[in-house]
DNA sequence: ACGATATGAATGAATG
DNA sequence: CATTCATTCATATCGT
C-alpha cells in the first residue's frame, strides 16, 4: 500500500492551526468537506481500533472532535461520520470478499461469538503511563462492551495503522504487496487504557467546547 | 483521508485475462487497478442499461463478479464501483450536456460543477440507449434471499492505514498526542448506546470556513 | 514522451 | 445502521 504519496497535506487554508506533524504541503485544496490530516485519522483510528470506538455518543463526539481539532479544522459531525463510514466500510468490503468464487465458507453459525478479541484490552498493560503525564486522569476509555446492536459488529480489529516511517516521501516507496492481516505496528506512544476496576465516572476533565 | 491510501495491495499474479476474453484486443497490463475487459464491460453494460441495474446489492454484486471472473480477475468491489462510478458519470454527463448548446464542452475534471442534483428514487430501466445489445441473459440479477449477513465473515481486511510518518528524523506525528488527551472515560455503565443522535446536533454551528 | 481524458478507487456527507 | 450521492485522487489509455 500507500506506494505514492506523493501529494497534498491539505491543511485548511485558513482556520488551520497548526500540523504538529509531517509535511503539509498546503495543497490549496480548499475542499468545502472535510479533509482530516493525518493526525487526525491516526487518532481516529486509534480510538477505533485500540479502544474500540464505533459509535461514539454526543458527548464523546464533542471530546473527540475538539481533540482532533489541534490537528486541523474538524468539527463534531466530522467524527460522527467518520466513524459511521468507517464502520460501514469495513463491513462493506467484508461483503464483497464473502463468497467470492463460488465456494460457500462453510460458516456455522457463530453461536457464541468470543469478542474478547481487542474489543478492549483484558490484558491491561498497568504501569504504563503516557509520557510526561501525572496521575491526571488520562483514562481514555472508550466503550467497553458491546453495548448497541446485539452481538456482531464487532470486527476484528485487526489491521490497521502501519506507522511507516519512509524515508523520502517524494519517491515512490515500494510496492510492497504484504497481505494484511496483523497490524504491522501500532503507536507506540500511547496505548489503550481500561476503565474495568474503577467505573466511576471523570466528569472533570474537558468540557464541551461551545465553538 | 487526503492522503489517498488506495491502492490496495490486491495486485496479483493477473491471470490473464487475453486466456478467456478474446472479444476485441487483448488488455495486457499488470495493472494495480482491475481494468475490465470487454467482455466485463459489455456484461456489466447489459446489466446497467437492459436490465436496469443501477445499485447492486451485496447479493447480486457476488453473483456478477463470479460470472464475469470467467472473463478475467474481478472482485465485488470492482462491480460495486463500476456501477457506482457508472451511475454518476451518466448522471453527470446527462447534467452537463442540459443546458449547453449542442457543442460538446470538454468537461475536463469539473471542480466545483453545480450539481443541483434531485434525489430520483431509483428509476430502473429509464429506456437508454444501450451501446452494447444484449447478448445472454447471463446473469439472475434478482434478489433470491440469501441476504444474510453478520455472521462471521472471514475477515478479510485488506486496505487501510498507512500513517507513515514520513520525515527524515524531525518532527514524527508522534508526540502530543499522548498526554492531556480530552475524555476521560465516559459511563461505562449505561453508554447511552447507540442512539443516532444526528449529526444534526453538530450541525447547529455549521458555518462556511471554506471558500 | 506528454498531456488530456476516461475511469477505477476512496471517502466525506447525507438520507432512509 | 444501510444505501446512495458527491467529490476527489490516481492511473491506464489514447491522441498528438
Amino acid at each position: 500500500m500507500e506506494s505514492h504519496l506523493q501529494q497534498q497535506q491539505h491543511q485548511q487554508a485558513q482556520n488551520d492551526q497548526d500540523s504538529s506533524s509531517k509535511g503539509s504541503f498546503l495543497c490549496r485544496q480548499s475542499s468545502r468537506r472535510w479533509t482530516p490530516t493525518t493526525d487526525q485519522i491516526r487518532i481516529l483510528k486509534d480510538l477505533y481500533y485500540n479502544n474500540g470506538v464505533r459509535s461514539p455518543s454526543a458527548d464523546q463526539i464533542q471530546r473527540i472532535s475538539s481533540r482532533l481539532r489541534q490537528y486541523g479544522k474538524i468539527e463534531g459531525r466530522n467524527v460522527f461520520y467518520w466513524f459511521q463510514n468507517h464502520k460501514a466500510r469495513e463491513r462493506q468490503k467484508k461483503m464483497f470478499s464473502t463468497s467470492t468464487t463460488d465456494h460457500h465458507v462453510p460458516m456455522q453459525r457463530p453461536t457464541s461469538i468470543t469478542l474478547a478479541n481487542n474489543k478492549f484490552p483484558t490484558n491491561i498493560t498497568p504501569g504504563y503511563s503516557p509520557p510526561s503525564s501525572s496521575s491526571t486522569g488520562v483514562l481514555t476509555v472508550g466503550q467497553i462492551g458491546n453495548y448497541g446492536y446485539g452481538s456482531i459488529t464487532m470486527e476484528k480489529s485487526f489491521r490497521d495503522c502501519s506507522i511507516s516511517a519512509c524515508g523520502s516521501s517524494t519517491a515512490s516507496a515500494s510496492e510492497s504487496l504484504s497481505h494484511n492481516l496483523g497490524w504491522v505496528g501500532i503507536d507506540p506512544a500511547y496505548s489503550s487504557s481500561y476503565s474495568f476496576f474503577e467505573p466511576k465516572r471523570f466528569m472533570d476533565g474537558i468540557h464541551e467546547e461551545g465553538q
